[in-house]
Order: C-alpha cells, then sequence, then structure tokens
RNA sequence: UGGGGUAUGGGGUAAUUGGCAGCCCGCCGGAUUCUGGUUCCGUCAGUCUAGGUUCGAGUCCUAGUACCCCAGCCA
C-alpha cells in the first residue's frame, strides 16, 4: 500500500509560519512523552505519528522522552516496550531521553525560582490546598505561607530536598495567583515528597516535580521547538509559557500546541483501565491479542502501515471526536488484502464424500495435486501445489439442504466449484441417529479439472475445502471486540460489565490445508472466503483472528431478516 | 457555577481565507470476478439554531444551543 501524503493540518500550518518566519532558527524539534506507566496503545499511535510525522516533513527531529516524574507508577518494562514499540510502528526516536534526566536542572531552577520570590514551601495537607484552591467562579485563598521569606524558603526546600520531612508534609508551590480564573494558576505545586525508589533515579530523591514543572522546562532543556499533545492540557498552555517565561533562558521557549486525541467506539484508550483489565485477569496481560496496545494489535496481526495510513487519513484536528472501528479494520484489510498469503482452512468442518473419484490399483484412493496461486493480487508471490481427494472437508455453512433465498452455494442437486479443482455436484445427505448431516455425498465431473467446464458453463459459487487426509488440525482464536457496547463505560468510568463473554471463543476441530506448517510464525494469511489470520509467533498451529473478510452474504442475511 | 475548547452527510475530514460545499469510510444499486473477497461504475446524504451585513456567508457580526476539558501532592 502506498502510503498517502500527510495531510495539511493547523500543526503543520504553525510550524511552516515559525520557519518563515525564523522563529526558531529554522529548526524543527519535537518529541513524543509518554509516561511509563503502561503499555502503548491505538491512541499514542496518533500522537506517534503527529509528533514524529510532523518532524519528518520539516527535515527535524523528534526525540523519544520517558516522563517518568512520578515514581510510584512507573518501571523499567514499560521503557522497554514503549521503544519496541515506537521502532515497531516504523519510527525511530532521534534520541532515548527521560525527563528524570533533568533532575538537578529542575531543582536548580526551582531555587532560582525561591530566589524571585516566585515559589513558596507550603506546610498544609492535600485536602487542605485543596479546599483553598476555590471552585469555578469561587476565588482562592492564600495559603498562610504564601508569604515567608526567601532565605526561609530555601531552607525549607533544602531540608525537604535532604529528607528531613515525611511524604505529603510540605510541597513547593508556584506563587502565581489564587484568583485566576484558570484554576492551573492557582499556586501549582512543583515538587512534592515521595521517599519511594524510581526505577532510574534509584534512592537519590525524595523529592519530585510534577508534570507542569518537569514538562516545559524539559522541552527547553532539550531544544523542543514544537510541544505536541493532547487538548486536556489546554489550560495548561498558560502554566507552561509562565514558568518558561520566569527561568533565565537563552534561546526561545517552546510552543504547546494540542490537538484532539484519537478514541474508537468498542474500545478502551485509558491506560488506567487497560491496567485494570490485565490486573483483574480479564486478559492475559497488556499484550493479549484483544487488547488495542500496539503490542496486542502486532500479536494479533495488525499491520504498522495500516495504522500508520489511518493515523494520517483522520487528520489532525482540534475537535473531539471517536472512530468507528470498523475504519481502522478496512485499513488492516486494505493493506492485508494486497500482503496477506491465501490459504485454504476449514473452520466448522463438515464431510465431502465424492463418490465417483478414482482409486489405485490397489484400493487406496487416488491424491491429485494442483497449483494454486498464494495471492491473486501479488502474482510474484508464486503457488503453491494443494493436495485433492475423494474425502473432503468443506464449511458447514456452505451446505444447505434447505436453501435460503439467494443462498449460491451446495445444495442436493446443485453444482459449485471446488476452488482451484473440480466442479462437484451434491447428490445426497448422510445423517446420524438425531438426525444431524453427518456427510454430504457428490459426484465431481472429471471434465472440469482445474475448475473450468470444457463446455463453458458456469457455477454460482466457489467453495474453499480441505483434503481430510492430506490436512492438518489447527486451533482458531476468533477475538471477537471486547466490548459489545459501542462505547464501553464511558459514563461510569468504571463499568466494564459490557465485557463481551465470546471474545475469548477458541475453535478446535479446525483444519488447513498442509503448507500452513511451513507459514513464518507471526505471519498474516487470508483464509479464503473467511478472514485474516496471524500466526501465533509462540504457539504452532494456532491462528489469532486479523479480522474478517467484508462479508457479503452476512450482509443479505441481516437484509432478509 | 467561572474559565478554556469544539461544532460541516451515518462516521471522519477539506474548502485557495467572502466566490460552484470537495475527499475518504460506510450505506444502497449495478458491472467484473475461480474468494458472496478484490477491482470498477453509480446513487443517497451535510455547513448546530435564530437573526444580521453582503451581489454573494461554512467562512464576517449579534444572540443562543449542544458537547468536551479544568477545582491531584496523576500525566
Amino acid at each position: 500500500m502506498t502510503e498517502p501524503v500527510a495531510a495539511n493540518d493547523f500543526i503543520r500550518d504553525i510550524v511552516r509560519r515559525d520557519l518563515e518566519q525564523q522563529t526558531y532558527g529554522g529548526r524543527v524539534q519535537t518529541r513524543f512523552p509518554p509516561e511509563p506507566n503502561g503499555y502503548l496503545h491505538i491512541g499514542h499511535a496518533k500522537a506517534i505519528t503527529v509528533d514524529f510525522g510532523t518532524a519528518d516533513d520539516f527535515d527535524g527531529i523528534c526525540n523519544l522522552r520517558l516522563d517518568d516524574t512520578n515514581p510510584d507508577t512507573e518501571e523499567t518494562e514499560f521503557v522497554e516496550s514503549i521503544v519496541a514499540d515506537i521502532e515497531w510502528l516504523g519510527y525511530r526516536p532521534a534520541a532515548v531521553l527521560h525527563a528524570s534526566d533533568y533532575f538537578d536542572q529542575l531543582y536548580e531552577w526551582a531555587e532560582y525560582l525561591i530566589g524571585k520570590g516566585l515559589a513558596y514551601v507550603d506546610d498544609q495537607d492535600t485536602e487542605t490546598i485543596s479546599a483553598q484552591r476555590g471552585g469555578f467562579g469561587k476565588p482562592g485563598v492564600d495559603s498562610p505561607y504564601r508569604n515567608r521569606t526567601v532565605a526561609e524558603n530555601l531552607g525549607l526546600f533544602r531540608r525537604m530536598r535532604d529528607g528531613e520531612f515525611a511524604d505529603g508534609e510540605k510541597v513547593l508551590r508556584a506563587k502565581i495567583d489564587m484568583n485566576s480564573e484558570n484554576m492551573a494558576l492557582r499556586d501549582p505545586v512543583m515538587y512534592r515528597i515521595r521517599h519511594s525508589h524510581h526505577f532510574r533515579t534509584g534512592d537519590r530523591w525524595c523529592l519530585y516535580p510534577t508534570y507542569d514543572w518537569a514538562h516545559g522546562q524539559s522541552d527547553a532543556i532539550e531544544g523542543v521547538t514544537h510541544s505536541i499533545c493532547t487538548l486536556e492540557f489546554d489550560t495548561h498552555r498558560p502554566l507552561y509559557d509562565w514558568y518558561l517565561s520566569q527561568l533565565p533562558l537563552t534561546a526561545t521557549a517552546p510552543k504547546q500546541i494540542e490537538f484532539a486525541r484519537l478514541e474508537f467506539t468498542h474500545t478502551v484508550t485509558s491506560k488506567r483501565r487497560l491496567a485494570k483489565l490485565v490486573a483483574d485477569g480479564i486478559v492475559d496481560g497488556w499484550d493479549d491479542p484483544r487488547m488495542p496496545t500496539l503490542s496486542g494489535l502486532r500479536r494479533r496481526g495488525y499491520p504498522a502501515a495500516a495504522i500508520r495510513g489511518f493515523c494520517r487519513e483522520i487528520g489532525t484536528t482540534r475537535t473531539n471526536s471517536r472512530q468507528n472501528i470498523e475504519a481502522l479494520e478496512a485499513y488492516v484489510r486494505r493493506e492485508l488484502n494486497a500482503t496477506a498469503q491465501r490459504r485454504m482452512a476449514v473452520l466448522r468442518p463438515l464431510r465431502l464424500v465424492i463418490d465417483n473419484w478414482p482409486t489405485n490399483a490397489d484400493g487406496s484412493p487416488v491424491t491429485e495435486y494442483f497449483e494454486v496461486a498464494n495471492n491473486p493480487e501479488n502474482a510474484e508471490d508464486g503457488t503453491r501445489q494443494v493436495a485433492f481427494a475423494g474425502e473432503l472437508w468443506i464449511e458447514s455453512e456452505d451446505f444447505a439442504e434447505v436453501p435460503p433465498p439467494k443462498f449460491f452455494r451446495l445444495t442436493v442437486g446443485r453444482e459449485v466449484r471446488l476452488r482451484g479443482a473440480y466442479l462437484v455436484t451434491a447428490t445426497s445427505v448422510e445423517k446420524d441417529a438425531a438426525g444431524e448431516i453427518v456427510a454430504v455425498h457428490a459426484t465431481y465431473d472429471p471434465a472440469t479439472k482445474g475448475g473450468d467446464a470444457p463446455d463453458g458453463r458456469k457455477v454460482k459459487s466457489t467453495m474453499h475445502w480441505v483434503a481430510a487426509a492430506h490436512s492438518t488440525p489447527i486451533t482458531v482464536a476468533l477475538y471477537e471486540r471486547l466490548f459489545s457496547a459501542p462505547v464501553p463505560g464511558e459514563t461510569t468510568g468504571e463499568a466494564l460489565d459490557d465485557l463481551n463473554p465470546n471474545s475469548r471463543e477458541v475453535l478446535t476441530d479446525c483444519w488447513a490445508e498442509a503448507s500452513v506448517a511451513e507459514l513464518a510464525p507471526g505471519s498474516v494469511v487470508q483464509f479464503e472466503r473467511i478472514g485474516y489470520f496471524a500466526l501465533d509467533p509462540d504457539r504452532a498451529g494456532h491462528f489469532h483472528r486479523t479480522v474478517g473478510l467484508r462479508d457479503e452474504w452476512a450482509a443479505i442475511q441481516r437484509r432478509q431478516g
């Protein structure tokens, strides 16, 4: 699939203008700044394509910066997965950096602000500070500690750093405006005391900067020009700018730009809630193929190019929206149709017996081999040999004793094509004591070898099949969507109660043509007329359903009610 | 409740900055097809509301409405 040209969006307009006006001396630098407290998900894919894509388009650079300012939630495991997922998506950071690299500089700047009388140590607890902050439309009140002297603040702040106080006993606050209509400006907390082990800095610090105090300053230290983030930080921009304007910076300060995050129907994209699915054992881990994490989608066979193409396609805006998950799936199909090899497999087998199939001199059934294209969309993928014999498996839904309207497939008296092999006509059904069909009997027309009738007669259906004696058993995890509701638990924030009980369904009595044994682990194939399936990297013969084919027959049945 | 942000077909997203509302997905219909897949052609359908300015408004003005974000020592 050719990658579409990058959309013209408002972020690129801003960058273009800064380039024209030489705001940053012709430089463009962005950053992708996830907190390493979970795995990256499809929502992050959007941010990644925007951050890296914008830099790429203007010959700039984009760093990965792990925003590791909260030691209680962050782990090395998450850093490693983040690095791997970005690479898988097709981007390479100019550098892998950490906010914790700047703890010393941040501390120094905090003392600088204290020196300017712009920060103070507050002895009150969270609840008190929160109450004093006021509310929407209600002004805050000054902390009784707001007017401590510089010397006193400095002394206290150093003692905070030196570990003389317990968690929560004191905080450092910026002295801005307790009456601001922007809540972010009502003396925000810059540092809190946490006697916690940090996965990188260990026990060196018991003082940790908050997001607001760390983020813009980290951008400035790295030389970021355009700091692209999501919409919820919009009201933080004045604070972002305030900090930078108070510091002794020599270069032009970076610019925060916000855009709408990516959300999907039927999909949770909140790290907190994804973490809960993992913790509750509802999924097998962050990379469970049903998860919307990049590692989950990868295991499930979603091509990175499809995700990239989708993110480009939907553009970058400030409008909150929710994408239909089907739209992403359409991109996956488009990509896979061009790249996935075709194989035949039968998921719900029904025995088809060709009564006039010849036997060898010794009485054993004849085996015939047909050459079948690996991908009709791409001749370079070549062909393979598929065995055919008188006992076959066909899809049970491809036979109907009493055919419904518009049913083109096999029924007694009807001729259909077995793909690449012969035209066959069903003659009778065989039932067990309970009346269930256990086999269908048919005759084949030897003149239709390869699937074409010399007299030019047409059949309405071409079906897939597997020769019983030349097939290999496989298991297939269907992975219907994890949430049946379009917007799972959005209003309550907790409700994961619309979990789809069928999301884990695994079919075991499945047969595929023998050649699937040669498939590379992790590769994605199209089982013809069924869908795309990814071979599990660690379990031979186990397939994850990536996405189904567009299903015209299902649509017809729906229309018929 | 104060502030900030956003509104274009069923879902997304454009519109040369006041000049024919375009594109993608979907839906529906048709053609092709050894996958009821793919491909191709076609149809349906939109500027949040009410006023105003203008030869002309998605775009400008006025007044409303709806939705999202902010009162963590999370990010």
